[in-house]
DNA sequence: ATATACTCCTGCATGC
DNA sequence: TGCATGCAGGAGTATA
């Protein structure tokens, strides 16, 4: 399940080494109708073929490669995606649905066991990531930037954490993490949380993510970097699928249940409900 | 407008 | 053992 921190390990990897490269050919299976949303073969081979890839960038989940005509090819992962970088003549990839032929020998392998992911060619980048919200890790990103993205929704914070349009990368393991690291409960209604509570989610977020970003992401099953190795993540997790498993800080089991239609992992006593709710003085707008 | 349900697809874990 | 069921959870779309 790439999320920001995947995401971007791939992206550091790739970097070096497609950047300055031209795009030779494009093959992707013809069983493969959702990567390419309804755009035919062709338009997107005539989009890609002969272009240099200028850089490699990312915004949220998405990758951003950069052509020499202006234009961008966005990739996203989305649940079982991998991307990996391989010499032309090495065996095909498990699940391998795509592939991109450089110039130098090598191939950018797509694979996707779910076949759920994208790849679309955009005039700008801002058609692909207009609508999303800002990173938790933007250094711009301010505390009360932050916590207005909150006020006065009824929304459980764990879905308005999950909504890309609110802040963008967080996906289901780094929301429950970050909740867990702020000792929230992640069914509470975003609107109710004090200010001190979204200071320490505020904080939580970005250093979850940062946290995945230097274990180079989270293995749980499909992720690999773009190497085609495995990232380390997924071994300092406290909540994420440890369902009955003792708390890390107080030895209480994990628990489970469905927030926002997830699968959700918390600690019952780390992160209490929220007592009831908070009566605050109206505030005046600033 | 917001919040929720459904859909895409496949492998694997679970339970009878 | 075999088979059915449901779960995984990104995000676009549809619906209340």
């Amino acid at each position: 399940m790439p999320e920001l921190p995947e995401v971007e390990t791939i992206r550091r990897d790739l970097a070096p080494l497609v950047t300055g490269r031209t795009i030779v050919d494009v093959e992707v299976d013809p069983g493969t109708i959702h990567l390419l949303a309804g755009v035919p073969l062709e338009t997107l081979r005539a989009s890609l073929a002969g272009r240099t890839i200028r850089s490699l960038g990312r915004r949220g989940k998405y990758l951003l490669f950069e052509l020499d005509d202006g234009r961008w090819w966005a990739a996203h992962l989305r649940m079982t995606g991998r991307l990996v970088w391989r010499p032309h003549d090495a065996p095909p990839e498990p699940y391998e649905r795509a592939r991109v032929v450089l110039d130098d020998g090598h191939d950018l392998r797509w694979s996707d066991l779910r076949k759920f992911g994208t790849w679309r060619v955009h005039a700008s980048a801002d058609e692909v990531v207009g609508r999303l919200g800002p990173e938790p890790i933007d250094p711009g990103l301010t505390a009360a930037q932050f916590r207005r993205v909150f006020e006065g929704r009824t929304a459980p914070v764990k879905a308005v954490l999950l909504d890309q349009r609110r802040f963008a990368g967080l996906g289901n393991i780094y929301v429950d993490e970050a909740l867990f690291a702020a000792r929230i409960r992640p069914d509470t209604p975003a609107g109710q949380l004090s200010r001190a509570a979204l200071g320490r989610l505020y904080r939580a977020c970005r250093e979850v993510l940062e946290r995945g970003i230097a274990h180079r992401g989270a293995s749980f099953r499909d992720y690999v970097d773009g190497q085609g190795n495995e990232g380390r993540q997924h071994m300092f997790v406290q909540v994420f699928r440890r369902t009955g498993k003792p708390c890390y800080a107080c030895g209480t089991p994990i628990e489970r249940s469905i927030v926002g239609g997830r699968a959700t992992h918390y600690c019952p006593r780390c992160q209490r409900p929220a007592r009831r709710p908070q009566r605050r003085e109206a505030r005046r707008a600033g």
